[in-house]
DNA sequence: CTTAATTGCGCAATGG
DNA sequence: TCCATTGCGCAATTAA
């Protein structure tokens, strides 16, 4: 549908004069009733706004915690290794399966939640 | 600024009939402009969600890859605790400082990042 | 049916 | 001067 001009006077044709107050009273109404709608619409949006940034905030701890815990593990696995292999028993370990044990399960590959 | 009533006829008041040409194309070439606007904000607003969702999703991706890693630290700690305290010899590990290698640097808490 | 909330739209003021 | 943005009112539609 193109611009669209001609708009106004296309309502109070029914009647007009006695019913003008009850008319005007209704606008208004919602005059005020749109008013409110759009303080909520906007501050709806905004609350969305915000939103984007407290999540991007903990994304970012997230993403620290998960370098730090690579970090600390990858020590701890190599340093595991090490001694495993020069003392030239891995047996101490009762039999654990290093190699699984030490590969990384921590990008969500597992399907054995608690 | 009360509710504020009448508002029509306002505008054109200085001329009329021939720059009235003139006066139209100006409303419509705004008017088109004010769509144009709101469905740019419209899509603005919609994104900012999107991102919301998008935020979310990887929120809960990195906060599963935390709980794995920190599971498997906490097993191969307990692990490499046993086997120094059992075999009564934590020296094996050339010194290191078990104790403070084993808590839990994950929380961010560090001020010295690579 | 009555009222409040939403929504699309045009007008005018204002920003750039 | 032109276009973009924004506050505001009107009316149609939707939801209570």
């Amino acid at each position: 549908m193109a611009p669209k001009r001609g708009k106004a006077k296309v309502a109070p044709e029914t009647e007009s004069g006695d019913d003008s107050d009850e008319y005007r009273k209704k606008r208004d109404r919602n005059n005020l009733a749109v008013k409110r709608s759009r303080i909520k619409s906007k501050q709806k949006t905004q609350e969305t706004v915000n939103r984007v940034t407290q999540l991007k905030s903990e994304n970012t701890v997230l993403e620290e915690k998960v370098k730090n815990l690579t970090k600390e593990l990858g020590f701890l696995k190599e340093l595991f290794l090490a001694h495993a292999g020069s003392a030239g028993d891995a047996s101490k370990f009762e039999g654990i399966d290093l190699q699984k044990l030490l590969s990384d399960p921590s990008d969500g590959a597992s399907t054995s939640n608690s």
